[in-house]
RNA sequence: GAUUCAGUAGCUCAGCUGGUAGAGCACAUCCCUUUUAAGGAUGGGGUCCUGGGUUCGAACCCCAGCUGAAUCACCA
């Protein structure tokens, strides 16, 4: 057990004395709340003298103790609220112990209570609830960081991204503005769920566990399944499964899903993140842009009510449709004056060079291309921009162009500079994408360990036969980003990735005792920190003897302190 | 993976040129009151991230490491 802060230990010893006053600090029984904060901030009129026997609950975010009177607030899920405490109200009897022992010393901040009462307005103007009843529901015995705001200006914010992401749940008790996010990240996938709905798509479930990981380029996380005794991937993306749903003849389908990518970690990528992915039969690429531009643009109204979003202190963005459309080839004329239409790989690698863009012989045509866009042309587009027709070479599962054979039926929208959708005329001739399957094998084998596997159960899907599909995926988590204006994939996940926190590892106080340590001191030895016997062992006997003592003194332990060379023989030396 | 910055009390942070570790909040004891980041008095609380080095002396300088953040690289 590590070392209990001042604060801590007297948080314990309160709930000690909670209980010997014979209240339980965690009670087991319901309590019937039927008024939050937000209600007596918005709803409570005291001309109408409403709100005159109210219940609510929460925990204690600040005191205001004084003589026989003090003041509180209760934060509940819907905010704050002050409440106005009097001694001999709560305690009208002669026992005042409720007020004077359990409020005023046995409670923190922190701590959930149940009170009932009714509203008032205090001098000072203040809509507060003046408490009658009081009841306590459950102790908090470490204490929150305090957070402390005047005129709009925070005081000792707890602002630490590490301890705000690893402790989440601090992070979200004393920073309320956290959780707003969190709300809006809720909205927008409910206004996507239902504008999918109204059409008649079905929301389903596929395989997280794939044997095969397909229906993206990327690196998978392995893990092994026991009793078939074979690896299994976690899904990198969920586009085949739903394919095969198609075929299997529903005309609608589509799966919020959590994907799992194990590459780098930082402002935009974590390795678990969620993608909506729908697929639409008998639709082309045409339809899905349309599709796409009326569900964000429905996204950003319900959730501000208007189409413009702020994004920092910059860019405005606004998601009115119609967005603009341009096509790969022209993106890149348009930022580099090259028209790459027709070239072939040699030629690209010159316009590279030219353009001082990096590549490398197992680059393809494709990921040349995709290269000088994503170097020359990503960031300009700013506004949602539909980028359409990409090379046939980067999109193993799309159509190719109706009027084009290099280009394939894709588009991806880009917004801020930074994609967040992609959609296809999806590829459903099985032998077009046997061969292109193929392709990708041979890049694999050029040493792209990025290529996609040869899926043969999805090849034989699509010789059963697909209707022609157009199918569409958006990164949520991204998505999210824009429109709630933050600026890390960590603020839109409740528990981002993190690495491990590290723990020492430790000796148990048994170790020590083999050692030759009298128990007592042993206990001492780990309470001053010391986590290893051997390296107990390493340091003087002079220096660890007037250590202990100095510890036994300080903390009045009352232990007899050993003589020097007793502390010798412990550590054999 | 690279570079830069940071790590001091439960929280936010100060600590000058190397010389006895500080403030506010929180906590404890007390005073007082329908108060507003309440106020007043007193008090407790520290592995100055870790380990080496330089020095009579290191929170501070040097080296190495750990952790985090930002930027970049990788990655749709």
């Amino acid at each position: 057990m590590q070392q209990l802060s001042e604060q801590e230990t007297i948080r314990r010893s309160s709930l000690d004395k909670l209980r010997e006053l014979g209240i339980n600090p965690y009670p087991a029984a319901e309590f019937k709340v039927d008024t939050t904060a937000q209600d007596i901030a918005q709803e409570y009129d005291p001309e109408k003298n409403n709100f005159q026997k109210i219940t609510l609950a929460g925990r204690i975010m600040s005191r205001r103790i004084m003589g026989k009177a003090s003041f509180c607030e209760l934060q509940d899920s819907t905010g704050r609220v002050q409440l106005y405490i009097n001694r001999d109200e709560i305690c009208p009897g002669e026992d005042k112990t409720l007020y004077n022992d359990v409020f005023k010393k046995l409670l923190d901040i922190g701590d959930f209570i149940g009170v009932s009462g009714y509203a008032f307005v205090t001098q000072v103007g203040e809509r507060s609830v003046h408490v009658q009843e009081l009841t306590v529901l459950s102790k908090s015995i470490r204490p929150l960081p305090i957070v402390k705001e005047k005129e709009g200006k925070t005081y000792d914010a707890f602002t630490d991204p590490e301890q705000r992401y690893r402790q989440r749940y601090v992070d979200l008790v004393v920073n309320p503005k956290v959780k707003d996010v969190f709300i809006k990240r809720t909205q927008i996938m409910n206004t996507m769920r239902s504008f999918f709905n109204e059409q008649g798509y079905l929301e389903v479930e596929t395989p997280i566990l794939q044997a095969i990981p397909g229906g993206a380029t990327a690196r998978p996380f392995i893990t092994h399944h026991n009793a078939l005794n074979m690896p299994l991937y976690l899904r990198i993306a969920n586009e085949l499964y739903l394919k095969r749903l198609i075929v299997g003849g529903f005309d609608g389908v589509y799966e919020f899903a959590k994907d799992f990518r194990n590459e780098g970690m930082d402002r935009t990528h974590n390795p678990e993140f969620t993608v909506m992915e729908i697929y639409v039969a008998y639709k082309d690429y045409h339809w899905m842009m349309n599709f796409t531009e009326e569900m964000i643009e429905r996204i950003a109204h319900n959730l501000h009510g208007k189409t413009e979003i702020q994004l920092g202190n910059k860019n405005a963005i606004d998601f009115k449709r119609p967005f603009r459309r341009v096509t790969m080839y022209d993106a890149i004329h348009e930022y580099t004056g090259y028209d790459i239409s027709g070239m072939t790989e040699i030629e690209l690698r010159e316009v590279c060079d030219k353009l001082e863009i990096e590549h490398d012989p197992s680059m393809g045509k494709g990921k040349l291309i995709d290269e000088i866009f994503g170097e020359k042309c990503e960031s300009h587009f700013i506004q949602p921009t539909f980028i359409i027709d990409y090379p046939v070479e980067m999109s193993p599962l799309c159509k190719k162009h109706r009027e084009n054979p290099e280009l394939t039926e894709r588009f991806e929208l880009m917004v801020n500079g930074k994609e967040i959708c992609n959609a296809y005329s999806e590829l459903n001739d099985p032998i077009d994408q046997y061969e292109r399957f193929k392709d990708q094998l041979t890049l694999s084998e050029k040493g792209d360990d990025e290529a996609m596997f040869i899926d043969h159960d999805f090849v034989r899907a699509l010789e059963y036969g697909m209707p022609p599909t157009s199918g569409m995926g958006i990164g949520i988590d991204r998505l999210c980003m824009i429109m709630t204006n933050t600026q890390s994939i960590q603020d839109v996940l409740f528990f981002p990735q993190m690495k491990p926190e590290v723990k020492a590892q430790k000796d148990s106080i048994e170790k020590y005792i083999e050692q030759g340590i009298p128990q007592e001191w042993a206990q001492v030895l780990i309470d001053m920190g010391h986590s290893k016997v051997s390296d107990v062992c390493d340091i003087k006997f002079t220096k660890l003897h007037q250590d202990i003592c100095g510890y036994n003194k300080k903390n009045k332990l009352n232990l007899s302190n050993p003589k020097p060379d007793e502390v010798k023989n412990w550590l054999g030396q």
